[in-house]
DNA sequence: TGCCATGTGGAAAGTTTTTTTCAGAACAGG
DNA sequence: CCTGTTCTGAAAAAAACTTTCCACATGGCA
């Protein structure tokens, strides 16, 4: 191998932009299974990847070996070299940084929100929510905060793939009035509240409760106000190391909530994400997907 | 294997007695060297030792195993196991709801791609694109696709936070030229492509690289094109069972690389920070802050 | 000393793995 | 829609590996 420092993963990063389509897939599966993929013999690795030899063949001599036997011994080597080492704590993510390591004090307590709020989740709070939210009887609002309005707005372009009759409350409080208006009994309101909390969001989330509409609150663990009023509101762990909050957890319970939403009725949403899709070819925008 | 609990190291130590004594010349060399002696090919592993390669077969076969490549195979998922450690698999996430409850299934996949996004970050890359992000003798310009805008719009507002001369590229790529009329040598270009990459933020990375702006590029798993000309690129893992991508661990890699621009000027920072609460207050926008 | 049992490794035979070749498929660009 | 390029995997060829066979060496024993 030409560079006798790099580890394998090393190599696959800095090689990847001249990798094929398979050898990613190769690159991928090892990457994600390391270095268990890459053990086995080319033959078996191949086929588990679901590419043939030769693709394997060939992406390892790109990577610098002179072929899969050298690229085999390599990697043994790196186990080795982890079992031998200095009590390696597989509490490292980041693999190569130190432990203290930004990178993995911040794993360390992201990972912590999200376990935290996740075994917090009321799972029956939860399919009533993603009811509400895949109702295509009757429309659904979606609203943010000063930081969080970037997350109403990522609800509201999953959420209008998934259904119809969404509507995205700008950030500018000015013009709630003008949604109000519109809102009728039924209709639900997403609402994105972290701390500092908003009194104009309380506000926005009393005047629509007394309209009949059902609030489905995302706060973080001190709980906005507007919790007391919502139908159904779920907490989510933010606190880092840091001057300002993680969304992480929050992003993550939100995501959670669009993929039962859009479980909720499948046909409609497959046949509208088809549509979605011809749209855009036909607008050209993008390039073809990437593989898989 | 017959014994599928025992160990290499115990079967050797179990039929010591039954081997001659090349065969017991390779035992010592293998116990001494644990594994390692043993993981190369019959041939160089008895050449290594100084003894024939019928010596290492028929040993092995006194060991239980049908040929050497069983053999191999063993010391091999040995220390694989060693590594990997006792698998403190989590079993469920929300604790209430069955493990099939789309929440844990869903929890489960977002983990496991965090995991292997972090493990596969590498941190030199990760502390020089932070110092990029911090750096305010230059100008920062951020920009994200259809689906990502809310990520860049999130980036966006943390790092206006965090220093001055930031600008969000909103997301009609019509007004880009403008933009791109004011890119000057050292400026940072910070973008997120994932699937499907769109091609026209491959053109703008093009045209910002021509103007000498670095390229900070968060990507998927498949890697969009502009890695070819990012100066520094991050892949994200983003496959959950769903028709869509989550973007969890993008969000995540985000506030990490946030948090360490943050570090990295944290006395300019923290007096930013006291005056942007400072003007919070006289616009009389938001509530008191909430416990803690 | 001669005989036999046992252990050992060279080399052939057999098997598997790895590499190479090549033709068709997919794709980008004109 | 065509054209040249790149990518891919089936299959053949080459290489390497593993096993088997067998002759030879060694050492105990009559």
């Amino acid at each position: 191998m030409s560079q006798p420092t790099a580890t394998v993963r090393e190599l696959i990063r800095e090689h990847y932009t001249d990798l094929t389509q398979s050898e990613r897939k190769f690159a991928n599966a090892l990457l994600e299974n390391y270095p268990a993929a890459g053990l086995a013999s080319i033959t078996i690795v191949a086929a588990q990847t679901g590419v043939s030899t030769p693709t394997i063949a060939r992406m390892v001599q790109k990577l610098g070996f002179k072929g899969f036997p050298q690229f085999h011994q390599a990697l043994l080597k790196e186990l080795q070299a982890k079992v031998s080492g200095p009590t390696e704590r597989r509490a490292n993510w980041a693999t190569e940084a130190p432990e203290s390591h930004l990178l993995n004090r911040f794993a360390k307590a992201v990972t912590q929100n999200i376990q935290t709020t996740f075994s917090n989740v009321p799972s029956e709070a939860f399919d009533a929510a993603a009811q509400l939210l895949a109702n295509t009887d009757q429309t659904l609002f979606i609203v943010g905060g000063r930081i969080t309005h970037a997350l109403a707005d990522y609800a509201f372009t999953h959420l209008q793939a998934v259904r119809p009759r969404v509507i995205h409350l700008t950030s500018s409080s000015a013009t709630w009035p003008h949604y109000l208006l519109d809102m009728a009994r039924g209709d639900t309101l997403l609402m994105f509240d972290i701390r500092r909390y908003e009194s104009n969001l309380l506000r926005l989330a009393e005047l629509a409760r007394e309209r009949g509409v059902d609030v489905v609150l995302i706060t973080d663990q001190w709980a906005s106000p507007v919790a007391e009023i919502a139908s159904h509101s779920f907490t989510c762990w933010v606190e880092i190391p840091s001057a300002w909050d993680s969304n992480v957890s929050t992003l993550m319970l939100l995501e959670a909530l669009i993929a039962a939403a859009q479980e909720e009725a499948w046909p409609q949403t497959k046949a509208r994400y088809e549509r979605l899709d011809g749209l855009f070819e036909q607008t050209r925008l993008f390039r073809k997907p990437g593989s898989q």
